[in-house]
DNA sequence: TTCAATGCAAACACTTTGCAGTCGG
DNA sequence: CCGACTGCAAAGTGTTTGCATTGAA
């Protein structure tokens, strides 16, 4: 196989990868290698077309085809986290392990915080709970506007 | 216009739309009647192909492109609300004002259970506000496996 | 050498749009 | 009557799949 270089700075992550990889009789590849490293260097939330459009950019070929079985295997490997929004496509994020956080948005300059909090995760296993149900995942987005943008819009006024 | 029946128990409803409609002189038609009363009946999270086939069940005749077009005005007088889940289709449900509640879904089954939980959105205003930020609205989600579709799965081993 | 992975194009599922005919106000 | 509404089919999106070829182990 072609070398294709790797982020030292994610060890664990590929680590986690060749480990599912061999599991499972997979095979390691120039395109999968060079899906994962363009997570690494976006580091936000991605979809297949950007993907796409990002290699086209650098002028390597990665058939649509091969990035969407990518993605899939990747979620399967639980390597990255389905996250998508009310528009259509499919948006994907780096999964970082044992470190679940929730998003604070603001509405107004779309600034992400990212936030835990252990009595709101238990109360969520509870109503589960309380209506039959084991938990698997949640999703908690807030929205609101943020101490910077409050300000603003009351010096507006 | 043919006469179509309107559950009064939703009065409400059926005036905003009144109201909506006049404001942006636009028609009352059978259809769009049909697919609120069908609403009002199914009473869970829709989407356009379900509405279709009820329809085609009922021996209506309601076109596909009219039942999207329908719900986008629907969402727009904001007498529904989008709700899509992490598959394919989109999900709307009515919009009941003044009263919010999440959503705990089957993974297996894909059934949907609303609740509501004071205690979690105090939680979360909380959260907010440590940050800095006014809190204007929220998604919560929970995902995990019903009590019949874990006995299913048990009984399966 | 073998079998998984790739690229391409065709197939898909869901949704939107153009258009001619219909119907509400 | 006028302009909005409908149904149909055609066109769009985003995603998946079949198949011949390539390539990792």
């Amino acid at each position: 196989m072609e070398k294709v270089e790797r982020s030292s700075k994610y060890d664990w992550f590929w680590s986690s990868l060749d480990n599912y990889l061999e599991k499972h009789q997979l095979k390691q590849t120039k395109q999968r290698t060079q899906i994962i490293e363009q997570f690494i260097r976006l580091d936000t939330h991605i979809d297949a077309e950007m993907l796409y459009q990002q290699f086209n950019q650098e002028g390597k070929k990665v058939g649509l085809a091969t990035i969407y079985r990518t993605l899939t295997l990747l979620e399967q490997a639980k390597l990255v986290e389905q996250r998508s929004f009310a528009d259509g496509r499919t948006l994907y994020e780096l999964n970082t392990p044992n470190e679940h956080h929730d998003h604070l948005v603001c509405i107004e300059c779309k600034k992400v915080i990212e936030f835990e909090n252990q009595e709101i995760e238990d109360l969520q296993i509870k109503v589960a709970h309380n209506h039959g149900f084991r938990l698997t995942d949640h999703r908690l987005d807030l929205y609101g506007v943020c101490s910077s943008c409050s300000s603003e819009i009351d010096s507006a006024n």
